[in-house]
RNA sequence: GCGGGUGUGGUCUAGCGGUAGGACCCGAGCCCCCCAAGCUCGUGACCCGGGUUCGAAUCCCGGCACCCGCACCA
């Protein structure tokens, strides 16, 4: 039973509780506790230098409660409440559409409460089971809150994403409106599930890191660092459900994933994973079905961890959202969400359009004079070349025909010159499950020796660097071992210190919390200044100077392996 | 949200109408030992709320949490 053993060490070591626990606990709210808090402190850090550092995509930080506008123009307000009815007398619950269009064989049935009731209600709608079913109610994923003391409805964020996207117009001008470019989040999101399980692979507030990576649709069949990642093998899952291996260049070329930039996101994923220490084998890509994609995704892959307890579980989804959300928020904001993109040489195009004269359409039109002018200018260029041929035109003004003539109106001929045009840009989206990876990489990191348990976390995310014990306890071997344990602490890794119990026992408790490396000093150590260091995955030995020592496991954590100290130290004794 | 099961120190558990016992862990001390195993002492629990009863961890009801199944899952 290696996840109750896992269950064991993570509440018992102190990486994770139930939240509220003295208050008998609320399902689907967890505590990191403080081995935890550290370990998800270093995935989330690890997570910074993959996209913040190398992909150069900066962190923002946005609140986690918006108004309702927000979340109407992102479609969540419609899309994220499912309208369900009950049976009063099963208990069976229906998405109440869905069950109607299958009852009644009706098509496209508004998702409105009212109408699905009053539906249920004419045609006498009843239960698999027979028996009468209740009210249809709206259930919101959402969780919703009243701003300030007018009550303005708000929402708890359902994603990070939204904060991000609205401040797009001051995004594309810090990056001098220049794409591609990404912004970075890390933060809580909330969802009201109905039945939260699982312990931490669904839970009501979660934390997310999510890349927005807005694009030039078209420009992103081709990403340009993508070389780095062309080899790269992919286990892949499309929608056809046979699993391929392949490399991200020909996953491309082949047409399996739709262009560079999802491909370049999702090998980049695939190495971040490796990197937190979930092994490459244990990961795939799974595409979304179409029923199964997001309101906004065009396309949606999900990387998948295989866990012992639960099978493949997604943790990371990279979806194509287009250009759904910059659409929506510059439609419902009014606030223009577009870049401008130069065209490779200025466009010049001769044009005719028509000329209003106001000395004429004043007097004669009077108050409707300025928008006839208006309406003149936006009729399309045809309009000119018939005018010309025929000395009349016709113009739409408040529902009201206005015939124009030569007296009114001349033609002019321009030549217009267009550098580049506006669009709206595509959004990649590559959005991690924080907790589902601590979950994962918790799992991933269970080992067994002699029937000890280990956590072979990576050093780099392991929350305890090294642990320092003088071997017995006595004062001069505790006065050495207290300045190593200082040492180390000065160099910024967090340690522990410990002289009690028997050696064994104590390299016992530090394996069993992950801590990678452990100093021992022992009586050689007062004659030549020398003391242990012991690696946690092989329980392997070596002797070092207690001056170096802090500077060595400073280095292990930063990636260099336990063989290559070794070499170093076979060379240079 | 529905049905079934479970709920005793940090962990695993005994007790199943008479007021909680063990093991491990943890802490103090002894011992001085390089891989949890010695000795002494110690801290610490009946998920919460009602009810039945002289008396409830034990029986009943409700709630909460966890597990399994159903439903749900952008």
């Amino acid at each position: 039973m290696p996840q109750d053993v896992l269950q064991d060490i993570l509440v018992r070591r102190g990486f994770l509780c139930p939240s509220y626990e003295v208050y008998g606990g609320v399902s689907g709210f967890y505590d990191y506790a403080p081995l935890g808090g550290m370990l998800k402190r270093n995935i989330e850090n690890l997570w910074r230098r993959f996209f913040v550092v190398e992909e150069g995509f900066f962190e923002v930080d946005t609140p986690t409660i918006a108004p309702e506008q927000v979340f109407v123009a992102s479609g969540h307000v419609e899309n994220f409440a499912d309208p369900v009815v009950s049976c009063r007398k099963c208990g069976t619950t229906y998405r109440a559409d869905h069950f109607l269009q299958e009852k009644l064989g009706a098509e496209n049935l508004s998702p409105e409460p009212e109408v699905l009731q009053r539906l249920i209600e004419e045609r006498g709608v009843r239960c698999n089971c027979g028996g009468e079913l209740g009210e249809v109610r709206r259930s919101s994923l959402m969780f919703s809150t009243t701003i300030g003391a007018g009550g303005r409805r708000g929402y708890l964020r359902p994603e990070t994403a939204q904060g991000m996207f609205v401040m797009f117009p001051r995004l594309y001008s810090f990056y001098r409106k220049k794409l591609p470019f990404g912004v970075v989040q890390i933060g809580r999101a909330y969802r009201n599930e109905i039945s939260p399980r699982q312990g931490l692979l669904r839970l009501r507030e979660f934390t997310q890191a999510e890349a927005e990576i807005f694009v030039d649709p078209e420009e992103k069949r081709v990403h340009p660092g993508f070389g780095r990642y062309a080899g790269e093998r992919l286990r892949l899952v499309p929608r056809s459900g046979e699993v391929l291996e392949l490399s991200a260049k020909e996953a491309v070329e082949r047409g399996i994933l739709p262009h560079e930039f999802l491909a370049y996101y999702m090998a980049h994923t695939r190495r971040f994973l490796m990197e937190v220490g979930i092994p490459g084998e244990r990961i795939r890509f799974r595409q979304h079905l179409k029923d199964e994609m997001a309101h906004y995704a065009e396309d949606c892959w999900d990387a998948e961890v295989l866990t012992k307890r639960y099978g493949w579980v997604e943790v990371v989804g990279i979806a194509d959202r287009t250009d759904y959300d910059l659409r929506a928020h510059e439609s419902l904001s009014g606030v223009e969400m577009r870049a401008f993109r130069q065209f490779r040489e200025a466009v010049t195009k001769r044009v005719m359009r028509l000329v209003p004269n106001m000395q004429v359409l004043g007097p004669e039109f009077r108050g409707l004079a300025p928008r006839i002018a208006e309406a003149v200018e936006k009729l399309p260029e045809e309009a000119a070349e018939e005018f010309e041929r025929t000395g009349r035109v016709e113009v739409d003004v408040e529902g009201e025909k206005v015939v124009l003539g030569e007296r009114h109106l001349r033609v002019e001929r321009v030549e217009l010159r267009q550098t580049g045009e506006k669009f709206t840009p595509h959004v990649i989206e590559p959005s991690f499950g924080i907790d589902r990876i601590l979950y994962a990489v918790l799992e991933c990191a269970l080992a067994e020796r002699e029937g000890k348990r280990v956590l072979r976390l990576r050093p780099q995310v392991a929350p305890v660097k090294a642990a320092v014990f003088p071997l017995v306890s006595r004062e001069e071997l505790e006065e050495v071992a207290l300045e190593v344990f200082r040492e180390i602490k000065s160099q910024g890794m967090p340690a522990v210190y410990d002289a009690s119990d028997s050696i064994g026992r104590r390299y016992a408790r530090v394996d069993e919390i992950g801590v990678p490396f452990a100093v021992t000093v022992d009586f050689e150590s007062l004659e030549n200044g020398t003391v242990t260091l012991r690696h946690r995955d092989t329980a392997e030995q070596v002797r070092v100077g207690a001056k170096e020592v802090p500077g060595l496991i400073r280095r292990l954590c930063e990636g260099m392996s336990w063989d290559e100290l070794r070499e170093k130290l076979a060379a240079a004794p």
